[in-house]
DNA sequence: CGTGTTTGACCGGCGC
DNA sequence: GCGCCGGTCAAACACG
């Protein structure tokens, strides 16, 4: 399904100019509300790293029984000055989104080869990282749990897949569905 | 034998 | 300049 590829918002790694890939603006208003940090940001994600972060992240503690997943969209993979010159440094925008899940591995249908595993400063659990082995896919993927909270796993998702899904995964779309859920405003 | 994981080393950016 | 820190490489290993 071309559903999933829709649905991110990556942009393709030759146009760093696209926020939004123009395929979804039509149809898709799933990420409407995400790109903005209004909430103080990141769902203590990149925010963790700063601040000790007593309990914070209170979408977590909305306990959906079964999965809930919320996500948002950090900017890009850039350290902040914006080489106009040099664009060897070709920032993809990150994606991370955060699931409620027992297993760290959350199968969405790609094939993902681990290539490193680092401790995080202020989380006692390691984090993943992944690649897409499908050629010429450079699509990486970051999975990390919580300290605060273990039954949560956050999915840091960078760069579009060029390629269909291999495997069918109903379980996923379950998840993105959670996803819209939480992306309309209350 | 092909494919994916493990794991320590390496590297670049950034703050002090 | 140095050390910390996050990210990646790659050789060895495990597994079907």
């Amino acid at each position: 399904m071309e559903k999933f590829q829709m649905l991110f918002p990556f942009s393709s790694t030759g146009s760093p100019n696209y926020p939004v890939s123009s395929s979804m603006t039509n149809s898709s208003h799933v990420f409407h509300n995400f790109q903005a940090d209004s909430s103080g940001g990141f769902l203590g994600l990149k925010t963790e790293t700063q601040h000790p972060v007593p309990r914070t992240s209170p979408e977590i503690n909305k306990d959906l029984n079964s999965q809930s997943a919320s996500c948002a969209i950090g900017s890009e993979t850039e350290p902040q000055a914006a080489k106009k010159k040099g664009e060897k440094k070709i920032r993809k925008p990150k994606y991370a989104f955060q699931t409620r899940s027992q297993v760290d591995i959350l199968d969405d249908g790609y094939r993902w080869r681990k290539y490193g595993q680092k401790a995080v400063k202020n989380n006692k659990f390691p984090r993943s990282y992944y690649r897409c082995t499908y050629q010429g896919c450079n699509v990486k993927k970051q999975v990390q749990r919580l300290t605060k909270d273990e039954g949560v796993v956050v999915t840091t998702y960078e760069g579009m897949h060029t390629h269909p899904i291999e495997k069918p995964n109903d379980n996923f779309e379950h998840i993105l569905s959670q996803m819209q859920i939480y992306s309309t405003p209350f």
